[in-house]
RNA sequence: GGACACUUAGCUCAGUUGGUUAGAGCAUCUCGUUUACACCGAGAGGGUCGUAGGUUCGAAUCCUACAGUGUCCACCA
């Protein structure tokens, strides 16, 4: 074996191992060894980042996630797939394009560059942000399957959203409706109400009236938009105008033609808030709207005014003194006109939520438009549902009260979030006038509109000019990349996904939309189990944003860390739905861990090549050698270590079976780390032909870490020559990547409990020695004199076999004596005491001190002990166990206040 | 206005159906270059689990109220 570095350093094996890893072919789950092809498919789609710049740590930390979830299925013998992929993410792409665009000097990128030239400007930045992300997904070691890499915007993914269109269509689920739309003046396009971000700010409180001899006083902070009010809006059982109701008064208000003013009456007025009555402008209110539509329902229908255009100006029918205004100096000139001829009852400084758009950053406005509208309510033919009843299935009883077609989320209070918003939703506006995009598959000639795939036979049909909006894209996500609507062999294998991640932002611009899609599309869930994610932040807790100029790239990270630190560090410390924070003591850590590691595996390979030197002909059959030893032989320890191995593998295997990342990666680490490091390998540099056991141990060791960190593991797996059981010619090669996880079910057979138990004991004694001799600080290097008395009514402890590892531990000799000379310092556990002879070089009342407040403190435990003990209601209510377990401690106790009180004594 | 989460050691966080004297990492203090690792080893100190009630034999854990922090949602004009 060559001489191995003191430090790993991941920059040198990282891009090495990922691209044997690739070429090995075993990202591809057709590829994967037999034993895999065998058993249950396990699918993850990749949410796909948006093309609109780079990866950051929170891509970082889901890949992570994804990927240890799919290397320990793939471990565990399941054929997996994890497809990775990428987002047009229209809005975004486009919005950051412009933005660029105008940044460098133009102002008005889409008129001067028209509909082609500017589809082009966005294409070739989104192919650069979309090569800049798969080589960091690569960087980020994940295993991932290239030969099925998908894009939103690629022909497959278009031919679905196009398929997904028509259909929707022929079930009468898409229309086109003249309604009032979230409008977007700097973007000039729609947005669905989840693209609306609410911020809160000052904002006047404007009381008035229409005109002098008007019986209503109203409020507003848009006294722009009543130029195009048509009613004012009562409580049915307000007294003040419950006489009101149904009248018509003409104002003149400054618009294009006086206004007809209708006191409605409406439920949802809160007679307490202002005046109790409300200006009604429904082109201009989604609110305003809909009592639009109930009274055109009930037969006595208002009128609607636009006075707001798409510009964000006033329009001609805001009346000559305002056309052409902005909203702005509409405003203000509107006030000021109601001041003058005394209609201004009272102004007010308030505090007010506008949506404004979350690409563009703008004020939402509410304008009435022709657009394309996804159903939320209609019955889908011959399923007897809407989609909002399938998206509630989902993740209640279950698609058709199905189990198997239920949506698990973790954490599960996100269900009732999701379940809120359901029945909430208000129908989607799927059409954008964004240029980014899939086109809406509709053709128009003269009066004829034609809905298909393809433009209709004959001249002269133009297709519409909106684009769909991008959530419609990726909404079909986990069915689109698997070649639907073919009915193709993926499609069958790994549809619907086991699982699938996100973060809790995107909880209903996302989740919702995919389930709804594959529920009508496949009448089946997406995933079996949504994990939610929080985010992660600064060390302060901030959100990492370029704003804020506290953005990390994760690819400096790896090349200063390497990728197993980040991962590691990544994961540990995390739960579900919780925000997490990231800083630089953490990711030294894990960096530390990574080299621990790697200093356990060099030092445990030295020891069996050294052995195998002494007899060569084993040295082949070690490295080979998969077998478990048998737990009931060697040494103590050797047995306390095997167990210990069991344990953790049917620990760390649930865990991960639950998505508890962090719980298994520290587990593992404590156990790598303390019960390995620290305590079996100390041991080992004294008894010696261990090669066997530390072979065994290692190779799980190195697999039970693969998922979380593959690179350091796979290195150490390859340099230890060891092959991977189940590996193939066809993929992997004996590569740990596809080794056989450790077996949880008979490793939970083998522990034996009485040596876990001696072994513990023996564990204690030598921290005692060791703590005896700190306290009395004697120095490290002088060898000392250490008695053992054991108490006489407990199972006696093994010292004397294992006196030769313990003594070097310590760095002293040890003796089992039937009771401490005088004048030596003791240290007691209750079942056994220590003593260390200190020549007479004691501080005598320093001593008595420490006994006397450790006495204390026992004596405390025990009166509190007995007295739960002698406590009728808790002996005959507790369990047998803890009763049995806090006398056991008691007595342990008692002893160790005897052997104390006898050393004071003294 | 509604909902949700969080509040545990100096810091960042675990704590899975309520059950020994509440844990980890980092930081702090003391000691240490015994040939795997100073990106290390040994030892130590440090918490009345936000506050107040309640349920229970038993509460960090369940319930109620309150306070602080954060997030999401919402048509109070």
């Amino acid at each position: 074996m060559p001489e191995l570095p003191k430090a790993y350093d991941a920059s040198l094996v990282e891009d090495k191992i990922y691209a044997e890893w690739e070429a090995s072919g075993v990202f591809n789950p057709d590829q994967l060894p037999e034993r895999n092809q065998k058993w249950t498919p396990y699918c993850i789609m990749m949410p796909p980042p948006n093309v609109t710049g780079v990866l950051h740590l929170g891509h970082a930390l889901e890949n992570a996630m994804m990927d240890t979830m799919a290397r320990f299925q793939r471990m565990r013998g399941k054929k997996v797939l994890l497809l990775p992929g990428t987002d047009h993410a229209a809005i975004a792409t486009q919005a950051k394009v412009e933005k660029t665009l105008i940044e460098s000097g133009m102002k008005h990128p889409r008129e001067e560059l028209g509909r082609e030239k500017l589809i082009e400007e966005i294409r070739r930045f989104a192919e650069e942000s979309k090569t800049t992300i798969l080589s960091q997904i690569k960087k980020m070691g994940t295993s991932c399957d290239w030969d099925r890499l998908a894009y939103t915007f690629d022909e497959a993914r278009s031919k679905a959203v196009n398929e997904l269109f028509v259909r929707m269509y022929g079930d009468g689920l898409i229309y086109r409706g003249y309604r009032v739309v979230n409008w977007s003046v700097k973007g000039q396009s729609t947005a669905s109400d989840d693209e609306i971000e609410h911020v809160e700010r000052p904002a006047k409180l404007y009381t008035f009236k229409y005109a002098k001899d008007f019986p209503i006083t109203i409020a507003t902070t848009r006294p722009e938009t009543k130029l195009g009010d048509t009613a004012v809006a009562v409580h049915p059982k307000d007294k003040r105008y419950k006489k009101l109701i149904g009248q018509t008064f003409t104002v003149d208000v400054g618009a294009a033609k006086p206004l007809e003013i209708k006191i409605i009456a409406d439920e949802g007025v809160d007679p307490e808030f202002g005046t109790g009555a409300l200006g009604v402008t429904p082109a201009h209110s989604a609110v305003d709207f809909a009592m639009y539509e109930k009274q055109k329902a009930k037969g006595d229908p208002i009128d609607i005014i636009a006075v707001i255009g798409p510009d964000g100006r006033m329009t001609e029918e805001a009346g000559e003194l305002y056309a052409g205004q902005t909203v702005e100096e509409a405003r203000e000139k509107f006030v000021a006109r109601l001041r003058e001829q005394g209609l201004l009852e009272g102004e007010e400084e308030i505090m007010q939520n506008v949506g404004t758009s979350d690409r563009y950053g703008d004020v939402i406005e509410a304008i009435p438009m022709t657009q394309w509208w996804l159903d939320m309510n209609k019955e889908i033919p011959g399923r007897k549902k809407s989609l909002r009843d399938l998206m509630r299935e989902a993740v209640t009883s279950g698609l058709d009260g199905k189990k198997e077609k239920k949506v698990t989320i973790t954490p599960e209070r996100f269900t009732k979030l999701y379940l809120d918003r359901v029945e909430n939703l208000r129908d989607w506006c799927l059409s954008r006038q964004l240029w980014w995009g899939h086109r809406i598959p509709v053709w128009y000639r003269g009066d004829e509109t034609h809905v298909g795939i393809e433009a209709p036979e004959g001249d002269g049909w133009e297709q519409d000019t909106d684009t769909l909006d991008t959530w419609f894209s990726s909404g079909s996500w986990c069915f689109s990349t698997l070649g639907w609507p073919d009915e193709t062999a993926d499609l069958k294998t790994f549809h619907p996904t086991s699982w699938m991640t996100m973060g809790y932002e995107i909880l209903y611009l996302w989740l919702m939309r995919m389930v709804l899609m594959s529920a009508y599309a496949l009448d089946d869930i997406p995933f079996k189990d949504a994990y939610i994610h929080g985010i992660l932040r600064d060390e302060h807790g901030k959100k990492f944003s370029k704003s804020a100029g506290n953005g990390i790239d994760p690819i400096e990270v790896i090349e200063q860390y390497g990728c197993d630190a980040l991962r590691i560090s990544l994961l540990i410390g995390i739960s579900p739905g919780n925000d997490s924070r990231y800083y630089t003591e953490k990711i030294e850590s894990g960096r530390n861990f990574t080299n621990k590691l790697w200093n356990i595996s060099r030092f445990i390979l030295t020891v069996i090549a050294s052995e195998a030197k002494q007899s060569p002909s084993h040295e082949s059959e070690i490295a080979a050698s998969s077998a478990t030893p048998r737990n009931d032989t060697g040494t103590l320890a050797d047995r306390w270590i095997l167990s210990r191995l069991s344990e953790v593998v049917a620990s760390v295997t649930k865990k991960l079976e639950t998505y508890q990342f962090s719980a298994a990666g520290e587990e593992l680490r404590d156990f790598t780390w303390n019960d390995l490091a620290d305590w079996y390998l100390e041991i080992a540099k004294v008894e010696k032909g261990k090669s066997e056991i530390l072979n065994t141990v290692l190779q799980t060791v190195l697999k039970l870490w693969h998922p979380f960190m593959p690179f350091v593991t796979e290195y150490v797996w390859g340099l230890a020559g060891f092959t991977a059981k189940g590996g193939s010619a066809s993929g992997g090669e004996g590569k740990l990547i596809v080794a056989e996880w450790p077996d949880p079910v008979g490793a939970r057979h083998a522990v034996p409990l009485p040596d876990a138990v001696a072994f513990g004991s023996l564990r204690t004694l030598v921290v005692d020695m060791r703590r005896l001799r700190a306290e009395q600080g004697v120095e490290a290097a002088k060898k000392v004199e250490f008695v053992i008395v054991e108490a006489h009514d407990h199972a006696p402890v093994p010292v004397e076999e294992n006196a030769e590892w313990m003594s070097r531990l310590v760095n002293g000799s040890i003796a089992v004596v039937d009771a401490i000379p005088e004048g030596w310092v003791v240290a007691s556990s209750g079942t056994v005491t220590v003593g260390l002879n200190l020549a007479g070089a004691v501080d005598l009342e320093k001593e008595k001190a420490k006994l006397e407040k450790e006495l204390d403190q026992l004596k405390k435990y025990v009166v509190s002990t007995e007295g739960k003990l002698t406590n009728q209601e808790f002996t005959t209510k507790a369990p047998a166990q803890v009763i049995h377990d806090m006398k056991a401690k008691l007595e342990e106790a008692k002893t160790k206040i005897e052997t104390l009180e006898k050393r004071l004594l003294t």
